[in-house]
DNA sequence: GCGACAG
DNA sequence: ATCTTGTCGC
């Protein structure tokens, strides 16, 4: 359903370079917008993940509905890397298959939610921002262990949560979202805040310690590599 | 130079 | 990310 902005469609958004890939990094963030977006007002929220097989990958996107947490919609992309894993530069790894995914939503989802990191990244460009900056949507990334920066140890009560610190910046929260379970870090991607981030990711797991976008998007997107495998 | 390093 | 079973605990 999203679709990158014309502005930026024309650019050379793929590069093969690490060092042109970093450029890029550079130059985009400056697009990057943070600011409140009323959790009460965010209906269709979409997840997204990617898993790697020997020689191919499952990209998905799956919709849920933030009140009822029920699945609105989904989809997979399988595809071939283009890109390898380097720290830093993972958006332009994942990116490329996860657009195609949301390109075959029958819907809009009001928020998008990335596996990884968006402002925490060195050029304060990571995944989060990237999506969110190429499609002009609210985008934030929830990351299960740490990148860039230092955050003491949240209470140990759900809700409690620390700054992630990078560079003497706030660059994402360090948040538990279960009594007594490893916490999660969240930061802004691109047209929201962190308040507002954290406060989702708060409703969006009520089981689970990874929010229930992110952790259907990961069980659909291995369980269509296994399908296609045996295919 | 050394260690760290989202998925 | 992926390779991988059972098991301890709420």
């Amino acid at each position: 359903m999203p679709h990158i902005t014309p502005e930026l469609a024309a650019m050379e958004l793929w590069p093969t370079d690490p060092d042109a890939a970093r450029a890029l990094q550079s130059r985009l963030a400056s697009r990057v917008r943070v600011h409140p977006c009323d959790p009460d007002a965010v209906r269709l929220v979409a997840g997204l993940d990617v898993s790697y097989g020997p020689t191919e990958l499952v990209a998905a996107a799956v919709v849920v509905d933030a009140a009822t947490l029920e699945v609105t919609a989904q989809a997979t992309v399988r595809a071939t890397p283009t890109f390898p894993y380097v720290p830093g530069l993972f958006a332009f790894r994942e990116l490329p298959p996860l657009l195609a995914a949301l390109e075959q939503l029958p819907v809009e989802p009001d928020v998008y939610l990335c596996d990884g990191y968006g402002l925490a990244h060195p050029r304060r460009f990571g995944l989060a921002c990237h999506l969110g900056v190429l499609v002009d949507r609210p985008v934030f990334g929830v990351a299960k262990t740490a990148f860039v920066g230092d955050a003491a140890e949240p209470g140990p009560r759900r809700g409690s949560a620390t700054d992630l610190v990078d560079r003497g910046e706030v660059v994402g929260r360090c948040l538990r979202v279960h009594d007594g379970v490893k916490p999660v870090y969240v930061s802004v991607g691109h047209r929201v805040d962190l308040d507002s981030a954290c406060e989702l990711v708060l409703r969006l797991s009520p089981r689970y310690r990874i929010c229930e976008p992110i952790r259907r998007a990961d069980q659909l997107s291995r369980r269509e590599l296994a399908a296609s495998g045996r295919a």
